[in-house]
Order: structure tokens, then sequence, then C-alpha cells
DNA sequence: TATTGTTATACTCTATAACTATA
DNA sequence: TATAGTTATAGAGTATAACAATA
């Protein structure tokens, strides 16, 4: 989850030097582009936004190197001890397969362990670490103080819980 | 862009058959997972939003199979005439290189066409062409009365441009 | 027969280096 | 030398099928 640029995402860029011609001749060409119909189109925007929320996330946490998806599942983990892989992953919208190597990861770092299950050997339930748990109180840390705080600071206490409100809304539409 | 699930997205399964336990016996397992913080994360709820809002898109849109991606293309065709690739493509923050093979594609439906500009003979001038006037113009009318219109019947007049103000200053941050 | 974790695989999106043809 | 379009390539993220162990 490194920083992206996306197919609907980052600004336009500084204007070029021609739009800078002293006696305003030739400006026609190397203005910024128009959007259009994009600048109110919701997703397009909407895109835009996400990206910049999970860069700042990914800056303000990077002293811990975790990326959102693996935040994620440790906050899961934390709040429900016991659960298997299958559990975690799917609560989180990720595919059992895919969620393999994600945990191989955060395994090889410490941070949780699986263990068999007894009463369903076929399982492997997922457990934080001692190491997890203070790497995750850490990042929750940095989210708070850093991340979450800068978006207060935008936004204002009532716009994020308006936002937030909107957004549930939204993803359960 | 086809449908996707996520590294955080997607609603929690629905509970399995040992919750509907007729003695409330052994319910504690099979219950939904808490999300923790996570329903109080911007990033995380902001990403599962996302997803529905480009889910519900490309369903929109579907019968003329344009990606939201593809579509922004079309409308900065559509409003920047005589711009080259270029120029197109990192005003939507799309790489050079990854805008080749989305132009070809474009193309390949003849929707929109390269011609070599005649002042600078490295440049490709892309324009839309007659079909791909139509078939914005279709898109257009699909989006602003299904997709927008959908998410209009959620939020609101009031809410949705609520949610745009903030999205901008989000997406500027 | 069904489920858990897993492997293999594929497709999309994103990213960087380097080539070519022009300037 | 610098830029536009391109190729090649690599890495994430996401998706499906199928296998071994277990139920």
């Amino acid at each position: 989850m490194a920083a992206t640029r996306s197919a609907v995402s980052r600004a336009p860029r500084a204007r070029s030097k021609a739009a800078e011609t002293p006696q305003g001749a030739a400006v026609a060409d190397s203005a910024p582009l128009q959007l259009g119909e994009l600048s109110e189109l919701l997703g397009y925007v909407f895109k835009r936004a996400q990206l910049r929320i999970f860069e700042d996330f990914i800056r303000c946490v990077e002293p811990l190197q975790l990326t959102p998806a693996q935040f994620s599942v440790l906050v899961l983990l934390e709040h429900n001890p016991g659960r298997n892989q299958t559990e975690i992953a799917t609560t989180l919208g990720i595919l059992r397969p895919n969620f393999v190597a994600m945990l191989d990861g955060l395994e090889s770092r410490e941070l949780c362990v699986r263990v068999r299950s007894t009463q369903d050997r076929r399982s492997h339930i997922v457990m934080l670490t001692d190491k997890g748990r203070s790497v995750l109180a850490r990042a929750k840390r940095l989210v708070a103080t850093k991340h979450e705080a800068r978006l207060n600071a935008l936004l204002g206490e009532d716009g994020r819980s308006a936002l937030l409100g909107m957004l549930d809304k939204l993803s359960k539409f």
C-alpha cells in the first residue's frame, strides 16, 4: 500500500512557463486543464480525498511501518480474541487466500501468531503478541495525535462527525 | 476496474447458524466481530464508502462499459480540445506510461483518436471522435439520472454539497 | 460432503527506468 | 540536453479454482 496516484487522482501540475508570457500573447496553451463535470462528480472528488487520507495515514504511522490494512488487522485482533483467520479476513473484506501472505508478514515481524484451535483443528486462531499489542498502542497514539488530529483541524469536530455519518450511510447503500 | 473488495472494505458476513442456537447456549462464538476504533477511523470508513460509490458508478454506466477512469478521460477530452497525452494524463493523476494502454483501449473502441501535433511532432493531440462524444453524452446522462440521483436521494442536496465541500478540503490538504 | 488454510494463478492499478523520435 | 510517447518491468491489491487436512 505505497503512496499512489490512481486512475482518478492527484492535483493538476503547476502551469508551465509559457503561461507566464509577459505580453499575454500566447497564453492560450499550457494553462491548467478544465475538469468540467468531474469537479461535481462525487466519485471523482471522493477518490482524490481518499488517496490523500491514506497518504497521510501512512506518513503519520511511518515510524511503525504499518499500512492502513495492517493497522486494521491489529485493531481487529485486539477487539476479537479467539477468532480464526477467515473471520478476521472477511470482516475486513479481505479474501482468505489474500490474507495468508498478509498474516505471514505480520507474524514474521512477531506482531501476531497463529495457533491451531483445539476445538477445530482446521482453524488457526490469530492472537496479538505482546509486541503486537505494544506496536498497536503506539500506532493508535500516532493516528490519534497526528493523523486524526490533522483531519479534525481541517474539518472541525462538527464537520468530522457529519462526514462520518455520511460515509456510514454511503458504505451501507 | 472491476468490482473490488479491498484491504479495508466490505461488510461483515451474516452471523453463522450457531448464533441462532435456540436456548442461547453457545452463542458466544460466531457473533459479528467488533470493529473497535475502526468505526471511528475516517480512512477506514472512507475506503468502504469509496468502494461502494465506484461499484454503483460502474453498475449505472454498465451499458456503456466505461470505468470511472475512462469516463474521466472522456470528460477531460471534451473540455480540453487540443491537449496532448501528457497533459490529459497528469491532470487525472495518471502516469504517462500507464496512460498508453488506457488510450489504446479507448482508441480501439473509436471513442477518441491520437493525431500528431503539427507544431511539435513529438506530441499526440487526443481528440474525441463523434462516437466518443455520443457515448460520453449517454454516459453523463446515466451518471446524472441513476448514479448521482441515487447519491442525492441518500444524502439530500444539502448533505451532498456539504460532502463535496469537505472532500474538496481533504483533497487539497 | 463441507470448511479452513493454503497454493497457484491472473488481472488490474500503480510505479520506475530506459528507449526513440523529435525539439 | 530535454521532452513526448512508448516499452518493459515490477509491485501492490484483488479475484477464482483447487488441493490437503479436518470436520
